[in-house]
DNA sequence: TGTATTCATATTGTATACAAGGTGGTCAAT
DNA sequence: ATTGACCACCTTGTATACAATATGAATACA
């Protein structure tokens, strides 16, 4: 349901979806119609429709004759996030492995490629961007309305975050990049072999690992509280 | 983020939403931009809103240059569905016993007194809006955003089946209405107590329940094969 | 008779003008 | 000096005119 490709508002759509990902327009930043406007040329009315797509969809929400912000992210979202993850990722993935066709298997090998180019020589948002696509091409093989909503969502905050853990100055781990890359490797065989057990658990695996590298971003290890117990092994 | 309650644009907006869980907008049928404004009072931009913001929620799709049409439900919606289903309900009923606020289980308190006298003495436009405002509210008890998307676009498809197996002239088992009233009201005994496990396989059996419904609907008895599997054994 | 092409019509997409509401600042009164 | 109301400006919401695209019928041709 994305606007006609090719189009200045698919333009605009893509673009703003994009800035968004990738942290350039921060979460709760306001967006005045006028800026947009002019940033993309287009007049007021099919700007407005872009926005309202974006906010159906989750990357901006609208308040009523105070214009749209982009949807934020706060502690609440996080743990709304940690609950819903798991549950969503290895259901999509057990019917992936049901259900994906050759040419989305061959379209997914491709996203992963990019992905593992982009953690040795790409930027924060390169790899970011390539790990979001990696995980939307898993929801299209799962091919589920109902459940890919629910995943769009998800990879919709998962990559903002993403924006900050993929970030090579923090130089967390690159042990925990590459394990995420042999996940994905992992993914695709059982994909292909049709293995919905193993895919469901492997997506159970990747999730924790990602819920790691979120908890090393949320409360970084410099800055634990003398008396209290270790980050790693805080309750999901 | 619906439009601002009382505005005429509000009021479409329900109307439509209303029209299309009721069957009487039929699935696939196509929706005129300018039949709509005459008979909401609108013009045509916010009436575009307005079908932008249901396109946004599943109720209808956009198709480009085109207009727009009620969502269509064919067989593979109906297969999409009995996939994600369980999974989401019983991932929402515990949330909902685990978050779940005095107010709001007054509310559902509420919700189920309506489904029930809807049952005793109401069309099935009662019973299927009633029955659909319970399960909405448990969704709002597990306020999870991330799982919500996914709850209100079963739901959509959920009330228009049941438009269907809650007609009174099929007569199909008046026992199974009564269980289905009879499980919410232990719903609300588990989110009361805070009891999540039982909440989440009272969600399970609720299903099981409305599953059986639909499976009639979909494959009535009288037109059984002669030789296939009992429509009630058919393998989830 | 069947098929392709073209044009008229209807419907959707976009721009712009106007209306309504919200924000922030100034000025007055206590 | 602080607080309140008022007013101007700015942003969003709506209506309408115009442009672009699809649809279907009529006609010409094979």
């Amino acid at each position: 349901m994305p606007p006609t490709r090719g189009s200045a508002k698919n333009d605009a759509y893509e673009a703003m979806k994009r800035a968004i990902l990738t942290l350039e327009r921060k979460p709760g930043s306001s967006l005045e119609e006028s800026e947009l406007c002019t940033a993309f040329g287009l007049s007021r009315t099919p700007l407005r429709e872009v926005l309202q797509q974006l906010a159906g969809e989750g990357y901006v929400v609208l308040q009523a004759n105070r214009g749209a912000r982009v949807s934020d992210m706060t502690h609440y979202t996080l743990r709304d996030f940690f609950l819903a993850a798991p549950l969503v990722y290895s259901a999509i993935m057990r019917l992936a492995a049901q259900n994906a066709t050759q040419a989305q298997i061959s379209d997914l090998k491709w996203a992963q490629e990019a992905f593992r180019s982009a953690l040795e020589g790409g930027s924060v948002t390169d790899r970011a961007l390539t790990n979001d696509r990696f995980h939307r091409i898993t929801g299209e093989m799962a091919d589920n309305p109902y459940l890919m909503v629910s995943l769009d969502r998800l990879l919709i905050d998962h990559t903002r975050i993403a924006m900050t853990f993929f970030r090579p100055n923090t130089k967390s781990d690159p042990e925990r990049l590459s394990q995420a890359s042999r996940q994905h490797d992992d993914m695709i065989a059982a994909i292909e072999a049709g293995d919905e057990d193993r895919a469901a658990s492997l997506a159970l695996e990747h999730w924790a690992l990602s819920r790691d590298q979120i908890e090393l971003f949320v409360m970084p290890r410099g800055l634990e509280a003398p008396l209290g117990q270790l980050p790693t092994q805080k309750s999901a």
